[in-house]
DNA sequence: AACTAATCTTGTCATATGGCAAGAAGTGAA
DNA sequence: TTCACTTCTTGCCATATGACAAGATTAGTT
């Protein structure tokens, strides 16, 4: 069992927390590994989550689609992040978002009562996960002003510099819609940047 | 004391959920008025909120001051909006953003384990604030999503529409980074739309 | 009223990005 | 392999928006 937990993806994820191994025992069989296969939805519009998922392996988008039918790509996610919808796992809200498997992903999904009881009774879990889930949405908020501050260019060498992963795994249209630019304009920005 | 809740302008907030009476004498105590002077801040970058506002009248902008010193506001407030930063309130991380008076204000302030205690026991102040809170969530998604995919003027269009008290009471720079553009151009689409 | 500072408008020009379409390259299926 | 399909690149041109600077207008202060 204690190699087991050892061994854990979790515990990778835990592991620069002040949580100790005893604690450990009790968080990580509250979370269940889920496969998703290339295409899978996590989360489709209109859903109300309640869970949410560490992504171990693969590639997760989610996007929603505007009035005037565009895909418009809110969030990628690759391994070692958090995928949860705010105000629908907080106050039961129907999503808007679409949650999308772009490879085939092992995920570890934590139901949200298993999540409050935890934070509300293990002090370095609510430490922890009040980083991560802060973390999360700071990173929202300041992608949303690098869309009004900062040229599409920065922003890609940005995302370049944060997530790497995801530029080389993930198509350039979702990537491009994700900055707030064409697929055409990130081809070019592309072809400057390495020359 | 009846009379005094009647006329109070939390009775209007609350007018259209199905909060009885008698749970709005329970309720309305609990919200305390709060005065702020023009310029005056109700939160400043790295405090931790303990507390949200309703505001009654005036008005209000958030805003953020990015890398390279640019001031972007990052969200209007105006007459029966909510006041509040969810990272910091529910995960009692420090904010980010400068919430600043722009004219005198009235507000109406509750803390946080008062909002909890009333969230948990009366079910229709729960319905009501998740409407709420949600409503001001995807507000603010919505608008990132409008960075995205419309023009500059059909989100001054959409905006006007949504918030015409805004529009015409808050500086021209100020409304500008919101929609994320400069005060010139803003000025030019105000003149195209207006002939 | 007079003065200063802030706000807003307007002109000229530069540039980032989009729209469209054609071709190139890569991917997957039969 | 071959064929269809998606993805990516590139060219040409249009346009939305920015940068800068000069006035005009408005608001605040003494």
């Amino acid at each position: 069992m204690d190699e087991k937990i050892e061994q854990h993806f979790l515990n990778t994820v835990f592991a620069s927390s002040g949580i100790t191994k005893e604690e450990l025992k009790t968080i990580i069989p509250k979370y269940s590994q889920v496969n998703f296969d290339k295409n899978d939805y996590l989360l489709k519009e209109g859903q109300v989550e309640k869970k949410y998922w560490f992504l171990e392996s693969g590639f997760i988008r989610s996007y929603v689609v505007d009035t005037e039918g565009n895909d418009i790509t809110f969030n990628l996610y690759g391994s070692g992040d958090v995928i949860i919808d705010y105000p629908s796992i907080f106050f039961f809200a129907p999503t808007r978002e679409n949650i999308q498997a772009l490879t085939d992903c092992v995920c570890w999904e934590i139901t949200f009562e298993d999540f409050q009881e935890m934070f509300n009774c293990i002090p370095n879990y609510r430490e922890q996960q009040r980083g991560l889930l802060v973390g999360s949405y700071f990173a929202l908020k300041e992608h949303s002003i690098s869309l009004i501050a900062d040229q599409a260019k920065d922003r890609y060498l940005k995302l370049m510099k944060d997530k790497p992963h995801i530029i080389q795994n993930v198509s350039l249209k979702h990537i491009a819609t994700f900055l707030g630019i064409t697929d055409t304009s990130l081809s070019r920005i592309r072809k400057e940047i390495s020359s």
